[in-house]
DNA sequence: GAGATTAGTTGACAAAAATCAAAATAACCA
DNA sequence: TGGTTATTTTGATTTTTGTCAACTAATCTC
């Protein structure tokens, strides 16, 4: 009925949900249940529950104060994230690819927290989360798996703290682009050779910089023959010293 | 038995766990599942799970990469927790104060991803974590709340990434201290004279600043008049002029 | 496909924060 | 209590990043 692609343990703990190929509309909660160690039966009395959306690149998965029902599981896309405040600041708060689970922070007030938008042509499976929390309570390892999928976006948000709080320009973008190259890999992308599907404003954003900064820090990083930079096309040359970008400075 | 402290009903959705005084040694559980509306009973039959433990100032509540059994709410006294690198990097990720929950970074790995340092005496009740999973699979509301509080932890994390990106060191530190002022109002304490229980090097940690920087503000806004600055010790002036150090930049 | 709009690069300069240094104050411990 | 250590403040200077501006390249729209 349907064909898991072979992914390797270790990269269970990587991804939020493991990708299947499958032909069921109902896909993620499938996704969500599988690598728990699910059978067919399980897994069927879930299918009716979730629904595929499609958001075509600019448009809003959701806005910020919607009421919360789902969570979105990113079946392909790219999405960015963002928060924004009263008096007009705001800033990128991830970048989300296949796999990823949206919605999180809804949770805790039942309203949206920030915007979720598209910034290719994605497509989305919907998961009401009453159904959800229902479902998990007949199923441990569901449940279970669910909460590691909360905390490790809390352990990421520490991340970008770490990040945010005590990097560089340079160590930012570093960072961040062998974060993105990692996760190309992991769905079976090259990790040297990747297409930036964001602004270097966006990006900025999430780095708390300037686009000029990011833009210079990118020259920087060509100029010494670290990496190929042909406007939103990046081609990693020398992933050991844009590793070392990251460690070599002594930082008290 | 035990008699609850009054806690209008708004407050409910700051803190982590609505404190009661109970004399009770299982603790955090009666207060983990009290606002979620279960009776005498029903508490009863959790109280076996929960543990006091006291950590004296300076003294680690637990370690990085020490395995995870349980999450622990603050009773009384305050932490901080701090992510560190191999590269000798760290950053504090947070402060925590009495009905805050520790530990939710540690589920997704099995292991506690940041230390967690008492600042002053301090008192927490351990809740292992498995057994909070098996109860909360009984009690729905209690499964939501518990929800909710991560959730929230993820929210606040968004914040704090915004202020880290997109704030100047003033900004910060204004945010920082109306959070600390509301946090210890909703305990009780007074919202305009309290007592940091962290150097101005943890402050500077946390809001991605130097402690030299962070001192130079806490100058600035004293010769503004709007706080007064005796060492530890904080009195706001006037709160609104705090405020709009917050509001008034006007950031694009 | 042409013109308009948006995105990206680079330089010159300004602003913010870090760094270095020194002194003052507070906290801790024997 | 007195001496030691840790913390805090403040000044001078440097580094880093932001701001403004001009220009180029890419993308979108009609």
């Amino acid at each position: 009925m349907f064909k898991p692609v072979l992914i390797e343990p270790s990269i269970y703990c990587q991804l939020d949900i493991v990708q299947f190929k499958s032909s069921c509309a109902a896909c993620s909660l499938r996704e969500l249940c599988l690598p728990v160690g699910l059978n067919e039966d399980e897994v069927k009395k879930l299918d009716i529950v979730s629904q595929k959306r499609k958001i075509t690149r600019g448009g809003y998965l959701h806005h910020a104060g919607t009421k919360f029902q789902s969570l979105y599981a990113v079946r392909s896309g790219f999405l960015k994230t963002c928060v924004l405040e009263q008096d007009g600041r705001h800033q990128v708060t991830g970048f989300h690819m296949t796999g990823e689970l949206l919605g999180l922070d809804a949770i805790s007030t039942d309203a949206h927290t920030c915007d979720a938008i598209a910034l290719e042509d994605s497509e989305v499976c919907e998961i009401p989360f009453a159904k959800l929390e229902e479902i998990s309570r007949d199923i441990p390892s569901l449940m279970r798996h669910f909460h590691k999928i909360m905390s490790r976006e809390i352990v990421r948000d520490h991340g970008v703290m770490l990040l945010l709080g005590s990097m560089k320009a340079e160590e930012r973008l570093a960072s961040f682009l062998l974060n993105l190259s990692r996760r190309f890999h992991l769905r079976g992308y090259s990790e040297y050779n990747f297409n930036l599907r964001m602004t270097r404003e966006e990006i900025g954003s999430y780095l708390g910089l300037k686009l000029e900064t990011v833009s210079r820090a990118f020259s920087k990083f060509q100029d010494e023959e670290i990496i190929t930079v042909d406007n939103k096309h990046i081609q990693i040359k020398d992933i050991a010293r844009l590793r070392m970008k990251l460690s070599n400075s002594d930082v008290s």
